[in-house]
DNA sequence: TATTGTTATACTCTATAACTATA
DNA sequence: TATAGTTATAGAGTATAACAATA
């Protein structure tokens, strides 16, 4: 059990959030600015940041189908026709037809998609640790472990980044 | 000087990536789930967050010009007429035709808005308490510790959520 | 001539709902 | 009849640039 269970909403923490410097406030800031900065990093390898979760997700798991992966993603059925198509149009992903349920496509990588995810895993590696850059590995942990004890309570669905 | 100056990008590393474990992947997530749980807290005042920001950033400093608020907010001025109309409507804030440059016009609170200002901290009190509670005040404290270090070191623009 | 605020236009995203093919 | 995937459509949000008033 915590030392101090809740931090107390008192008038100097009011103060606090007025000039902007809550934990909340903080949180969005910073995870704005990690997207942004994911968004730049992958351009190079010609793919925004919704065709990388995409193939990414792909990688985590190949065979599903779209309908599957609309539900983890968390993103209408009608929007992942484009994304896939993009990702097949690039040659990186392939649609296969069900065998059993034939109205199903089912999502595998080429292996130029195989490629072109461990290059992501190594952009992926260098943002990482950009951000982690000004940490000590023992306080990468700890943030680590702060992040998922909050996430966790908030209930943030796992390896899902709901925005985009 | 840090013990471990940097976390080292080991193969476990890029692992721990795939899976979605990573510290940059954490901070977009749930600095997400803060922005979507904040529009939601703000909504009952009628407000959308990017009428918030703007409110927030005049009470912040009142009689600054259309144009220096879309400056600091980082959004193009044309956008910032749509939003101010809104809060005039609202009768929130109102505009002063400038004294010595008749062009701008300086923004400042109604008595309406400055209620406003103080029910929308008390809902961000309310928020940000709610992203503190799974954390002691000791770990609350070392959380926007480490945030604000990464933030410098990002070049996270002061008080401005970049995105809204 | 330059700048502040405003409006207009064109473009991108998105959700929604028809539609088809399979079941 | 229901479901997976697709396409079409209409609406919202946005950036850009033209515009009017003032400097």
């Amino acid at each position: 059990m915590p030392r101090t269970p809740h931090p107390k909403p008192t008038p100097a923490r009011r103060d606090e959030l007025f000039r902007g410097r809550g934990v909340a406030f903080l949180l969005s800031q910073v995870g704005a600015q990690v997207s942004r900065a994911w968004a730049e990093q992958i351009r190079p390898l010609g793919l925004d940041v919704r065709e990388a979760m995409l193939l990414w997700h792909v990688a985590r798991e190949e065979g599903r189908s779209q309908r599957e992966l609309a539900e983890v993603i968390g993103l209408p059925e009608s929007r992942i026709v484009g994304l896939v198509d993009s990702l097949e149009r690039l040659g990186l992903i392939e649609r296969r037809t069900g065998a059993t349920d034939r109205r199903t496509r089912q999502l595998h990588l080429t292996d130029s998609g195989r490629t072109r995810v461990d290059r992501l895993m190594s952009i992926a590696l260098e943002h990482d640790a950009s951000f982690s850059q000004s940490l000590t590995a023992e306080q990468r942990g700890l943030l680590i472990g702060l992040l998922e004890r909050i996430a966790r309570r908030q209930g943030v669905p796992e390896a899902v980044h709901p925005d985009f």
